[in-house]
DNA sequence: TATGAATGAGCGTTCATTCAT
DNA sequence: AATGAATGAACGCTCATTCAT
C-alpha cells in the first residue's frame, strides 16, 4: 500500500461518510486527496473498487472490537462492553461508522451475518445469567446499542453519559 | 393536486424507496409515470422539491399514526401500541417506509422533531407508570421500535410475533 | 427526422469516414453538427447507433443503385452497368463510400450478403451470354468492381477513362 | 532486437490484426507481450513508432515474396506465381495480412508503391505474351489478387481450390 | 535495460434542467 | 397544462505518455 493509495483510502472514506457513495464524484475524491483522478481506478479498478476497499478496513475495524468483547467469560462484562462499544467506538471513528449506516440503505447490501459473532456470545452470556429468551435478549440489545450509534452520529443525544448508565443499570 | 402529479409522487416515491434518491433519474421517473420530462419540473421546480413533497406525504402519514397512540390515556396501552406499531405498520407500508430509511441517510437530513410529540407523550406515560428515568425510556422505546422497523424491512427477523411479545412482556 | 438530427448524420458520415470510427470522438461529431453532444445520445442511443443509422443509410443507397441493375434484361448491358458503376457512383457518394470500406474493416462485419443479389443476377447473365463458369466469373466481376472502388478512393488511378473501357472491353 | 523487443512486436502485430490499431490500447500490448507499459515507449518511441515498426516487418515479408516472382523469366510462370500468391500466403500469414488490410483503411496510409516492382515485372510479362494494354492488365492482376485476398480473409469463399483454377484458366 | 506508479486529457454517456410549441 | 427537443456540465473510466527508481 503506497502513500497516495492511503491518501485516496482516507479521502474517499470522509467523503462518502458525509455525502453519500452516489454523491460522491470520483474527481472529488482525487482533488480531496491531492491525487491525479486516473490513479483511483488503476489502484482500485473501479468506484465500485474503491467502495470496497473501504468497506474491507472497516469490517476489519468493527472485528477487531467485537473479538475483544467475545472472548470475554463473565457474561455481566460482557455486556457492559457491548453498551460501552457504541460510546466509545463511535465518537472515535464517526466517518467509518457513517459509511456503514449510510451503505446500509444506499447499496441495500446489509449484512446482518457481521453481528452473528456477538449476538451468539452475548446469548450464552444471558444464558448463564438466567434471562428467559437469551438470544431474543441478545438480538435486541445489539438492535438497541445500533440505534444508539446512530443517534450518536445523528448528534440528538444531549447526555450520552447518562444514557450510557441507564442501559447499564438496565442489564445488570 | 391534480392526477398527473399523483402519478409522478407515486412513481418516484416507488422509485426512490428501491433505489434510492441518487440513483434514480428525474427521465426514469417520468417514464414510470407516464408522463414527459418537463412535466416534473413545471409542477416541482426541481428534483429536490420532488423529494420534499414525497417526504411531506411521508411525514403526514407518520403523524397519522402517531396521533392515536399520542391521545391514548391509558399508559399501559399507549405503550403497547407503540410497540405494535412497527410490526403493524412497516409491513403495509413498506415502500414509504424504505423510503424514509433510506433518506434520513442518503440527503443527512435526518428529522428527529418527528418523534418528539410520541417521545413526550410516552415520557408521561412511563412517569404515571413510576419508572426512574421517564424521558429516557420514552427515547429508547422510540428508538428500538425504530431498530425493529429497520430490521423488519431488511427481513432479517424470522418470528416477527415471538420478538412482540417479547417487548410487550418488557414492559408490562 | 428534425434537421438536427440530420446534421448529425452528415456530420458524423463525413468523420467517420475521413478518420473512422474508433478515431472520431462524438464530441467532435457534435461540434461538426453544430449541435450539443448530449443530442446525439438522445437521437441514436449511443455511438454505436449512430453508426448503424449512417450504415442504413448507405446500404439503401446501395440498394438504389444495384436495383436498377438488377432488372436489366439484356446481359451485356447489366455487366456493362455493373463495370460503370464505381466510377460513377464512387466520385459522387466518395464518403459513403470510404466509410462503407473503412468498416469493413474495423468492425470486421464485413456483409459479403449485400453483394449477392448482383451476383445472383451476374450470374445468370454469364450463363445466357455462354460463359463456362457463370458463377465464378460474376464473383470475380464483382470483386474487381469492389477493388476498382477501392483504387478511386485512394487517389491511385491516373487515367480512369481508360481503365473502364480496358474493363469494358474484357467483357463485352 | 532485443528479445523483450521482439515479444512486444508479435503481442502488437497479433492485436492490432484481430482488434484494429485504435481498439489496441499499449497497456493491452505491454500485458500480452509480459513486458512493463513503460518499455514500449523506450523501445518505440510511440504507439505510432510501434505501429511504423509493424508495418515495415510486414513490407519486408512482403518484399520477400515479391522478389522470386520479379526474378522469374517466363512469363506465364511470372502471372502462375501471382495468381498462386494470395492463396498460398494468405492462409500462412493470416495475422500479417488481415493487419496490412485493417491498416490500409485505418490509417489511411497505403502505400500503393508497395506493389510497384510486382506491376512493373508482370507489365513486361504480359508485353512479352502480346496482351493489348500491359501495364493495365497488370494492375488489374495485382488488384484482383489483393481483392482475393481479402475474401479469403473474411471466409467467403467456398472452393478456393475452384477459384484458383479459373484465374489461372482465364491468364494461361 | 526495465519497471510500474503517476499523470492529465479525452472518451462515451447520463443527467437535471430549460424552453419553444 | 403538457410535451419533448435541446442543452451543457458532470460523471466514471481509459488512454498514451512520463519519470523516478
Amino acid at each position: 500500500m503506497t502513500e497516495k493509495q492511503l491518501h485516496i483510502l482516507q479521502a474517499a472514506e470522509q467523503l462518502f461518510a458525509s455525502n453519500g457513495y452516489h454523491a460522491t464524484s470520483t474527481s472529488k475524491v482525487a482533488k480531496a486527496a491531492g491525487v491525479s483522478e486516473g490513479l483511483i481506478f488503476r489502484h482500485f479498478g473501479n468506484k465500485e473498487g474503491l467502495l470496497k476497499a473501504i468497506m474491507d478496513r472497516g469490517a476489519e475495524l468493527l472485528q477487531s472490537y467485537f473479538t475483544s468483547i467475545v472472548f470475554e467469560e463473565d457474561p455481566r462484562k460482557m455486556i457492559r462492553m457491548t453498551i460501552e462499544l457504541p460510546f466509545e467506538v463511535v465518537p472515535e471513528h464517526a466517518d467509518m461508522w457513517q459509511l456503514q449506516y449510510k451503505l446500509k440503505w444506499e447499496t441495500g447490501q446489509f449484512n446482518q451475518q457481521k453481528y452473528d459473532p456477538l449476538i451468539l456470545a452475548l446469548t450464552q452470556s444471558f444464558q448463564k445469567l438466567g434471562y428467559d429468551q437469551p438470544s431474543t435478549e441478545a438480538f435486541m440489545l445489539v438492535a438497541q446499542m445500533e440505534a444508539v450509534g446512530e443517534k450518536l452520529l445523528f448528534g440528538v443525544i444531549d447526555d450520552s453519559e447518562q444514557l450510557q448508565s441507564f442501559l447499564l443499570k438496565k442489564y445488570t
